[in-house]
DNA sequence: GGCTATAGTTCTAAAATGGAACTGTCAAAC
DNA sequence: GTTTGACAGTTCCATTTTAGAACTATAGCC
């Protein structure tokens, strides 16, 4: 698998998956959602090597998931922000961690309780059509090929 | 970071990195929810190397998302199934296609379109709030730490 | 016996990662 | 005016992972 095409193949998963298909990846957009902005702060909190992060938040850069925006002129420091194509990554960090909480909990309870501003309430995030409202089930979709690929697929 | 304890950490989403965080077992996934099942059938579409196929699906059989069902007892012959906790991975897949599909997307349109049998419709799936039902967005969402941690964050 | 299909395992070279130290800039403290 | 400390990286080398290809094993079919 050539990697560095991933992102050019005609299916929207796998173009994802070449943008935040990695651990470090993934953990760092986490930080990122709880306000985490700034070199230091990253590394110190994820205890990622320096090195990774540097590449990482380049990665994310280069595909304008965060924006590198100077906060001090002299000297030059930087803090990273999500751009919206960033903030539109919240639902599958949410499917992750709504996952983890149902799949992967331990007898303590979750790590995090969400609250939804508009209504006021601790809530889970859930997916449902966007056409119906009704909650999605893998089993109730079907497949069909779009213009962006030949052959049918599943 | 000692990635064999990551299913441990007190996050939800680290625990769910620990399963599906790599570009490999989401590609698997994929290739699970188009009904893909034998081991030759995984290899030949992913173009993986057999040896990382056979460690992916060892380790989300160990995980409880694959079961591994013998089809053929002479010889011995399985496929691998989707639980319901691999099925459960159905919002995260297609959180990754919808964002594909609005950010990666190119001259040609969409990969694949997706229909939804209960209504009949080509949808997008689209995050809701459990309890109010309005659309997920991160800014409208507080962040408390809950019983699985001590500490307060974000 | 020879061929094919399936589901792996083994081997080695190449690539990615971890860990730690190093660089450079500037502000504030002494 | 020299030292200290914060910040944002870069460099270096040992270890771990991955890619790519070949090899093993079982059994059905001709």
């Amino acid at each position: 698998m050539k990697w560095d095409t991933l992102d050019e193949e005609p299916c929207s998963l796998s173009r994802t998956v070449a943008v935040v298909g990695d651990r470090w990846t993934l953990l760092i957009l986490r930080e990122c959602f709880l306000r985490v902005r700034r070199f230091e702060a990253f590394q110190s909190s994820l205890q990622i090597t320096r090195h990774l992060l540097s590449e990482r938040l380049k990665k994310l850069v280069r595909f304008g998931i965060l924006r590198r925006i100077p906060y001090s002129e002299a000297p030059k420091r930087y803090e990273y922000i999500l751009t919206q194509k960033g903030l539109d990554l919240y639902p599958i960090i949410m499917a992750m961690v709504h996952w983890g909480d149902t799949h992967m909990g331990d007898e303590r309870g979750r790590p995090l309780l969400h609250q939804h501003k508009t209504c006021g309430k601790l809530f889970d995030p859930v997916m449902v059509c966007s056409e119906c409202g009704e909650v999605l089930h893998a089993k109730q979709v079907h497949v069909h090929a779009g213009p962006g690929r030949e052959e049918a697929v599943g």
